[in-house]
DNA sequence: TTACACCTTTACGTAACGTCAATGTAAATA
DNA sequence: TATTTACATTGACGTTACGTAAAGGTGTAA
């Protein structure tokens, strides 16, 4: 049986520019070349063919394979050690680099949770307080806890990608509240989108959403100077416009 | 503190090329370069080439480590993440390659062992035989088995070396045996030569050399026609020449 | 004859530098 | 000050095992 390049290709499972750069590098050697200058491979190279094939399955390079291939006094046997204890080799610098990558990542997940803890908790707890501050021991007996709960999964669980919707929603809210506060108009369209992005943030965290909890901590929002500072970033009273804003939106005045 | 290339290069270990290439691919580029066209690094630099040779370290590539510093909102926990599936499934790739190489030592030692059995069972076996023949039963519960079984220790453990040793021995005993026998005289050089280099040889296979064990093998080799038909290549009656030429070298005579 | 599959050689691209080569500059020494 | 020595520059080729055109010749069927 002859073959030509893309023959023997289909059959070895290799391209054509494989067998000629094997012919080039002088590993394979095709039987003949026909008068139109076409490779013409026999028997003999399939079978020389698939020993190359097996070898480099083997990850011996093409330098050594020849070599093994083209010297039939080669030390096969030893060639083979030193390659296994080369592949060792790199497999002890597979693993080191592999460990060192889960040590980065496990202190960048460490660093991460820290920072949404740094950046959530204290906000969170103060949520809490002041939730149980205002509705008393009765609603918190009622269902604070249950929402403290639920905060609390919701933000162990949350995603990069929710984070960083999160991030957007508290942008949008600031700009959104810079605008409605310039019209001075917390019942107009501005205000009441304000109020509403403020809703969808609050869902974030919390997974039972009342008109009454979203209103207290409007509320809360003037009560706490440190929040009342974060609003008042837009403008001196935008806390107040806000909570004014979610009163009209909930519906709920306090 | 300022540096130029080689001051950085040995302050980080690397080579002055690696920084020259690092600023081509713009993955470093010098604070500056001078009036006379040098590069010059500054803190900034030295801080972002750690860096860089830290995710080198975990085996991330230049272009990876590129996007990695030069975007700050690059998702690096995912990078490392992906990169950490890469690095586990190259292992995976390296542990069948090592398991393969192994399976390949094996049965080709498997095979070595095999071939070393084919080569020297039956002769050992004879050799046996005719030693049983021709020393009795006494002579074989003197130090008989004890024979065996160093012969066969020593057939186990030897290496391929000592393996190709005893094969140029082998080859070397005929080529001598050849010019000896030209000679017609047993008790010359060339012939005494030989039967030292078969002593030698009979050492590969016994601990317990004996004159008379030697001029025991050399009669076997008259009266086995297996062996004399071997020797017989060097000539007709060549092996009793060589009987005689151990015969005399041992000074026994039967 | 035309189309189409298949062949050829030539040559650039890859990753991350190593290694000259040719040449200019800064610092140290005679 | 002149020279040596050390260090800088850019340019370019080499490395591995092919992938991927490009430009053009060949074989065969419709």
């Amino acid at each position: 049986m002859e073959y030509t390049v893309q023959k023997l290709g289909k059959l070895a499972g290799v391209s054509t520019r494989t067998l000629r750069y094997y012919d080039e590098i002088g590993i394979l050697k095709p039987a003949r070349i026909n008068s139109s200058g076409y490779r013409i491979y026999g028997q003999k190279e399939v079978d020389l063919l698939q020993q190359i094939l097996f070898y480099r399955e083997l990850g011996v390079s093409l330098d050594q394979i020849k070599k093994i291939v083209t010297s039939p006094s080669f030390d096969l046997t030893h060639a083979l050690k030193e390659h296994r204890d080369k592949l060792l080799a790199k497999r002890e610098q597979l693993d080191k680099l592999i460990a060192n990558v889960d040590k980065t990542l496990a202190t960048r997940e460490g660093r991460m949770t820290m920072t949404d803890q740094e950046k959530f908790e204290g906000f969170k707890q103060k949520l809490i307080d002041e939730n149980e501050k205002m509705y008393g021991e009765e609603i918190r007996s009622k269902y604070g806890n249950e929402v403290v709960d639920q905060s609390n999964q919701k933000l162990k669980n949350m995603t990069k990608e929710q984070y960083a919707e999160v991030e957007k929603l508290s942008e949008d809210i600031l700009s959104t509240l810079k605008k409605a506060f310039a019209t001075g108009d917390p019942a107009g369209e501005l205000a009441q989108k304000a109020a509403d992005l403020h809703r969808r943030w609050l869902l974030f965290y919390w997974d039972g959403y009342t008109k009454e909890a979203h209103a207290s901590v409007a509320q809360m929002y003037v009560d706490d100077e440190r929040f009342t500072a974060y609003y008042d970033k837009v403008g001196t009273g935008a806390a107040e416009f806000l909570r004014d804003a979610i009163h009209i939106y909930t519906g709920i005045k306090k």
